[in-house]
Formats: structure tokens, C-alpha cells, sequence
DNA sequence: GGGAAAAAGTGGTTTTTAGTGGTTTTTTTT
DNA sequence: AAAAAAAACCACTAAAAACCACTTTTTCCC
């Protein structure tokens, strides 16, 4: 199963095509053949969310089959159902970003891919510095992480 | 198991590759056949954590699997997970730093090694030594801690 | 304590591979 | 049917990785 590491700064084209780079193009091609679901991530963190196709099929059915007389329900399948989009990669190893994506995720030219194991996250480079810097620790940590020795 | 202990100091060329001290590259091959991840420090202080191949392995499965509806299991994830870099030592024993990580952890051309048990960090030297001058012992500790006797 | 040999650290060079941009062909829409 | 947009293809440039050689330090033996 894939296993998705590191970060990785590319560049969108002004076509709106982005290479992936050699190492992640690799994992994807044992992973799905290079058939991936590009989705908008449904968090405060306006990022995409890149899956290999079988992690996608994981993962769809359990938000479809949410309750959706909930609120928050209804804008997780709003956001990830709404706005997901298979592709592949092309001969050189690039992906065509649709434009309403983009423009979620206030893509620019320069981009970080986020290995985040089964799956990566597609960031604005603005943005994910930004995050960086910001966010700090005073939240509340689930057990399972208060517990944690790094 | 390998059991990293004490400080060395070492140099960074303009390539962003470190030799690592002769001794430690000996505990790496044995605990990991020269085989490493190099990752984010998670807390507040900017340093870069180096881990054995095996010892990463315990630690990757109980990160990936926190719950990351919560915000701070996500911070936790992208900084730990999202910047990891599995490497080897080339040749002459050294590594090479990503330059997101050289740049994370504000990495120039003096830096520390610093073990840490069945881990090591890696820091500026400035930012070390300023650390050390500033960090006090005030803070709350878990009573495992207070039942130490040094 | 001095010298020699071996090991460790440093820097540069070359080769390969990845990334980028442009061009052509095909498809779709008006 | 023509034009525009999208997709596939191809070629060139740049960066990264592997390789190799030299300098400096440490250790061991005389």
C-alpha cells in the first residue's frame, strides 16, 4: 500500500499543468497505474487532496453514506463528492488541475506537495508557510497523541 | 537497539550535504545499515529529528493512524509525516538535507548533532547554544519526572 | 615525542535524469 | 465547416546524484 513521505515545492505552468515529481510519480504508478482522484479538502486549510484510485473507492462510499440530515455532513459530501475529479498522468508525468480547484485552493504558480501516507495534500506555497508559521499547539490533543514519545 | 548519546558539532557544505561524525556512522550501520529518515521536530523548537529506518517504523503507524478530524493530530501529521525524508549515506558517509528541511529548521553552515537515545537532532548551532541559555526548568513536569532522582 | 599510515572530512567534476516549454494533432463547440 | 480549446507529443535546459580526488586530522608504532 502506498505510503506517501516529505515535501516537495513544484511549479504550475501557465496551462495549469504541474509535474509530479519523480519520486511521488513512481509510488503512483505501483499504487493505481497512475489513475488518481484530485479532491478539495474539507477542513478550515483551503488544500487539495491528491488519492490513488483504490484509496479513493476506500474512502467514498463511507461519505456517501453519511447521515445527511446533519450540517456538517452535508458539506463534507458537498466538498468531497462535489468537487472530486479523476485523472491521470499524462506522457510527462503532469496533471491538468481543473480550474475550480485552482482557485479553492488559490493555486498559483508556485505549489508544495505534502506526502500524508495514503494519501498527499496539494498546497498554495503561500499558504502552507503561512500555516506553518501560525498554528501552534494549544489545542486539544486526542489520547492517543498526549501519549505519544517521538 | 541503537542508543545515540552525546553532541558533535558539524559542518554543512554549499551543497547541503553533512558528513555524519565517524562514530555515530557506526551506530547507524549497525541499527540501520546506513539506512535513515530525516524529519520536522514537532514542537516549538526548529530542529531536524534523525531516525534509524526500524525506529521510524514504530513511530509512522501511530501518527498516521490519529484521528485528523482533530487540528492538532493534523499539525502533527503534516509537520512529521510531511516532512519526512528516508535517505541513505552516500559514499563518504554523509547525507543530504532537503532544502525544505534546511530551511524549516533555519539550518546554515555550523550545526549540532545531538543524540538523543533512539534518536538524534539535528540544530543551527546558533539556535542550539541560544537554547540552551534560554531554555529554564520551571515548567510543569509529569510526575514520572518529579520521582527522578539525578 | 615524532613520524608515518590510515581514516575521516571536504570539495569539485561528470553523468544521468527530471522538469519545462513549445508544437502539433485531435476533438469539441458554435 | 471553421475556429478554439484541450490533449498528446517531442525536444531542450537545468538540476540533482553519483563518482572521484585531494587535504587534513587522528591514531598507532617506533
Amino acid at each position: 500500500m502506498s505510503n506517501f513521505l516529505g515535501s516537495h515545492a513544484i511549479n504550475m505552468d501557465a496551462k495549469g499543468r504541474l509535474a509530479i515529481p519523480a519520486k511521488v510519480r513512481e509510488e503512483l504508478a505501483q499504487a493505481c497505474g497512475g489513475r488518481i482522484v484530485l479532491t478539495a479538502n474539507a477542513d478550515e486549510e483551503r488544500c487539495l487532496l491528491v488519492y490513488p484510485e483504490p484509496e479513493w473507492e476506500i474512502l467514498r462510499p463511507k461519505i456517501e453514506a453519511l447521515p445527511n440530515m446533519n450540517k456538517a455532513a452535508r458539506r463534507l459530501q458537498r466538498l468531497i463528492l462535489g468537487n472530486a475529479a479523476p485523472m491521470e498522468l499524462d506522457g510527462a508525468g503532469r496533471i491538468l488541475v481543473p480550474p475550480t480547484l485552482r482557485s479553492y485552493a488559490h493555486l498559483e504558480k508556485k505549489l508544495m506537495l505534502i506526502g500524508q501516507g495514503k494519501k498527499l495534500e496539494l498546497w498554495s506555497e503561500e499558504r502552507w508557510f503561512a500555516w506553518l508559521d501560525e498554528s501552534s499547539d494549544d489545542d486539544d490533543m486526542p489520547p492517543e497523541m498526549e501519549a505519544l514519545s517521538l
